[in-house]
DNA sequence: ATTTCATGAAACCTTTTGGTTTCGTAATAC
DNA sequence: GTATTACGAAACCAAAAGGTTTCATGAAAT
């Protein structure tokens, strides 16, 4: 399997990475913990938490004699820039609107506040 | 190559595809002048369209004796949503800064592009 | 009518992907 | 100390992905 894989967008292109992923919302796993939802083998499962792991989306910890793997969805900000671009192109509309409208709204004080940051983080250089 | 693939997050997952899309923003193009784009023959483009194609990405128009390949950005809505998901995990501020700082000043003006198309579409409202 | 152009289908090839089973090893439990 | 647990590495395999070349066909141009 890929072994200089970088590419978030190889990573989630598969559906079992995805359900990894949203596992990993919010909760830290052990491979055994994680590959109790599939069926497939715990090894299969521990190659797509490499495959994750080299595109950023999670990080691993060794505890003891476990291995725990944890979300890291900063990596997803690479897809939702790329994605941003379509904003312009999208026909419908009312589809754009309503996500503002019911989950974005938050997103764009984050941003905002991010973009202070940002230009505080520029200034220092 | 994948006959019976409708999924979105694979058709998105190589990089000659997504620039494909990238290339059909706001254009129509025939295959051949999307073609010139790649370093690969037309027949090798001609797949990645039909991929495309069946992910709902584009649409197809027969002109002549030409095919024209059109943008369908509501195919996206998909990923956007999938993305959505994690926007809660997403207030680890310092993941999202540390991405990008590491990306340097070209994130920092895509953020700033994103905000006013957010606050263009939240004046619609 | 003939040639040229635009394209897809087919056959083929190599590499990658996603999975398996087996085995070794380090950490914990007994 | 021995057994058990948690895991990764390795070897292997079938299928899918991404590319090629060749050929057939329909539309447009001459």
């Amino acid at each position: 399997m890929g072994e200089k894989n970088h590419d978030i967008f190889q990573a989630i292109s598969d559906p079992t990475r995805r359900k990894i992923l949203k596992l990993l919302a919010g909760k830290e796993l052990s491979v055994t913990a994680i590959s109790e939802h599939f069926p497939m083998s715990r090894t299969a499962v521990s190659k797509h938490l490499r495959i994750l792991s080299k595109s950023k989306a999670v990080i691993v910890e060794k505890v003891g004699r476990e291995t725990r793997y944890q979300l890291q969805p900063g990596a997803l900000y690479e897809v939702r820039e790329w994605l941003s671009y379509f904003d312009q192109y999208w026909d419908n509309k009312l589809a754009i609107l309503k996500h503002l409208v019911e989950k974005e709204e938050d997103a764009a004080n984050d941003l905002t506040a991010f973009k202070h940051r940002m230009d505080q983080e520029n200034n220092k250089r």
